[in-house]
DNA sequence: TCCCCTCTAGACCATTTGGTCTAGTCCTGT
DNA sequence: ACAGGACTAGACCAAATGGTCTAGAGGGGA
């Protein structure tokens, strides 16, 4: 599918990131991710010495910075914190939508069915803090205490990662976008 | 493992419930759930002819059911809906502690994998919705509008979820439980 | 006793899985 | 020109996957 744009790696990447995204980590097998990415075995071994587990890895690091990039630019012009939390909800829900309502939190549908795999359950958590670290930043900036910001933060990300299963098996992005009401960051309407 | 006190159906749902649970629908093979069921592959064939599809169908209701009956339980002795809901969060936490802090929302992680399986999507959000009007139904006797209780019991549904999830990736309760005050259901401490 | 139906038992199968390995291409620095 | 590393290419492999099929155990009713 993808073709030489970007270099194999970054296809490799982008392709699993994706899949995972949509199946889970067994839910994709080596053979459907190197068909997507036009590359062939070699090349996914020579980049990812530790196959793929090296692999869901980097995608989920990849898909985490990317979903640490809406945030900020979410908050970054927004009018108060309300407003960020509200514009980010609204972001993930037109991004739902164009998924075909099937995806779901890039780094828990990559990172967590590794049996008792602990080095993916500490990178989801790190990846997991950075969002949130984000999130209260701008919190902070907004005014509010140290403490106050991480609260609604991790609040937040709560809030998000809950209407994204709810999303998911009803198929709609509704509850993405009933979250800010529901948080009490939409005050109006 | 588990032996003959229950009927070799009982502990196929049972087991597979169990497996799915911690590592997904892919993540566990026929193989291992025969094994701890101490059935042969004909029993499973002949209980759930469709196999294993048919199997996760019936784990998630019944590990759906179990919930249901948790929710209802810590609501039906709480003092108020916000009582109840605290209630129902540190039972969640004490149960993933039990859990070795391993076992995440036993639907999500059993029917979300089927890729573009409606029928394990479909079901899953029936058996959310019967939660979500569980807790809506108490909200209901405590007073709250039906509109009121339902947007509090959705919200109550997107914060477990959530919290679920970083539950996971933190190896620790503690989302759980701070779950309770994020959402404004502990006024005090 | 004999039949029938439910259920257990597990051998067997094609396919797919993640992973290894050898060969070869291509580009870069000298 | 040529050496050497980075990368591509895909044949190959053992193990595991979900699923099918035949055989038979066990028990209740006629």
């Amino acid at each position: 599918m993808t073709e030489a744009l970007t270099s194999t790696r970054d296809r490799l990447v982008l392709n699993a990131a994706r899949l995972f995204q949509q199946r889970g980590y067994h839910g994709v097998g080596l053979a459907e991710i190197l068909a997507e990415s036009g590359a062939p075995k070699g090349s996914l071994y020579h980049h990812f010495p530790n196959g793929k587990a090296d692999l869901a890895l980097a995608a989920a690091d990849w898909a985490g910075g990317e979903m640490q990039r809406i945030m900020a630019d979410a908050f970054e012009h927004a009018a108060s914190f309300d407003d960020g939390a509200t514009t980010l909800c609204f972001k993930l829900a037109k991004l739902f939508d164009l998924s075909g309502h099937r995806d779901g939190c890039p780094v828990s549908s990559t990172l967590f069915e590794g049996a008792a795999n602990d080095a993916f359950r500490d990178r989801a958590a790190e990846i997991f803090a950075g969002w949130i670290g984000t999130v209260t930043t701008h919190g902070v900036r907004f005014g509010l205490s140290p403490d106050a910001a991480e609260m609604m933060a991790e609040r937040l990300f709560m809030g998000l990662e809950g209407a994204w299963v709810l999303a998911r098996a009803q198929k709609t992005a509704e509850p993405l976008r009933r979250l800010p009401r529901l948080l009490g960051h939409m005050p109006g309407a």
